[in-house]
DNA sequence: TTCGATTTGTTCGTATGTATT
DNA sequence: TAATACATACGAACAAATCGA
């Protein structure tokens, strides 16, 4: 394995242990190079990587962090949701339900923790310009949130992965979203004010931090008359 | 704007003039750098974005090629249809329709040409193990594709992308598409041997080459019944 | 098969520029 | 202003893969 190789893997190790908090930043260039006995050349090439990747982000005179928990990186990273032909919107968020449980097999499963364990589910209903356009069925380890009760995470001031990163040192960095056409049952056409049976967008995702260990399972329909799910597959080139 | 951000540019518009075969290298790191007088590590930098971008590939002691047309590499870049809970499976297609039309007006913005220029319109049905599981209407400029007739099209033995690639010199390097529940009308029903009504996944995508160039426009069903739209944000780290 | 030339991959070190504190 | 930290650029050396003589 080459040597910028096996710094990216330390530098991660040391990032998931949360022992970094997200308002100072690494140590310079010039420290880990020295800490790890490589050039500086070497170190950049793995913050390169860790860069392209959205972990860290790096200024110019001021120094390396962990990739914020704003409000606007996460949405612009994980929230796929436009208005049709248009731009993002913020939702307002309506928390439903928020109660403990046991994982059945299918979450258990996702989540990597064993069928009976404790787990969290919250259910949210997601509002845009007053309309419901998403409902959230999430379900998260207990485990992995001590501590976390209704009233902490209604009371947040950020999106739910914000969250998960400022109060858990949990960081998000992978979503998997598996898309179907569903038909709305009664309890979603109530909720969206539409016939039962009317078409809607159902994903399944599962949000992972590092080192693959899954976070949440979340089941969201999408009412897709107004807003649309926007995929970009190769966005990264920009040369006009 | 740096040096390597000039030399990334003038390497895009090499390769998109269609000068480069797909199957000879690009000029060596030191040739480029003679030829643009700047260091190889310079040269390097902007290739490094090139391979990022999935443009070009590199080969150790075999050179630098622009990134081919292979079924392999296509589908799995461009293709994020999966059977359920499994993995990607090719598809069988039978095209339905191959005709001219003109462009509509949401076409015509989608091709970035004029209103009542003349297109291809191409309806495919794409079977996997007998069963159909998406309908593609494709829609492409005319002129974009000159010589371009059903005999060839249907005796392509490539993808879609691939056969842009190949025949025409077209690079497809980013999709976007627009995901939406639709209920299925007596077309699509027929097809998919379901009831009216049904819900379907409606993707409809526009496909670009270099400079932003639109190439395609697509509509497409997806029965989601035993298959699903899988979509990985973040896919690029690979941090055990 | 072996060998040598070619080409990219990795690592090092240095110098200079630019943004931040 | 001065010190700090990242950004860009250059050059050099060696390793590893490929290919043809």
């Amino acid at each position: 394995m080459p040597r910028y190789k096996a710094v990216k893997l330390e530098l991660v190790r040391v990032l998931s242990s949360g022992e970094i908090s997200a308002d100072d930043p690494l140590p310079t260039e010039k420290q880990l190079a020295a800490r790890h006995k490589v050039s500086v050349g070497t170190i950049r090439r793995a913050m390169d990587e860790l860069v392209a990747e959205h972990v860290v982000v790096r200024q110019q005179g001021r120094g390396t962090f962990l990739a914020p928990f704003s409000p606007e990186r996460l949405l612009n990273r994980f929230w796929p949701v436009f208005r049709r032909g248009g731009s993002r919107e913020i939702p307002i968020v309506q928390t439903l339900r928020f109660e403990e449980a046991q994982a059945d097999a299918e979450v258990a499963v996702a989540l990597g923790i064993v069928e009976g364990e404790r787990i969290l589910r919250i259910r949210n209903l997601l509002l845009i310009d007053g309309a419901p356009v998403l409902m959230d069925d999430v379900r998260v380890s207990r485990a992995m949130f001590p501590g976390l009760s209704e009233e902490r995470f209604v009371a947040r001031e950020n999106t739910m992965y914000g969250f998960y990163g400022s109060e858990f040192g949990i960081s998000v960095i992978r979503v998997v979203d598996h898309l179907h056409a569903v038909a709305a049952d009664a309890d979603a056409a109530r909720a969206f004010r539409i016939p039962a049976g009317s078409a809607l967008l159902e994903s399944v995702r599962v949000a992972y931090t590092f080192g693959d260990r899954p976070v949440e399972q979340r089941r969201t329909l999408i009412h897709t008359k107004v807003y649309e799910y926007r995929n970009v597959i190769g966005g990264e080139l920009r040369t006009g």
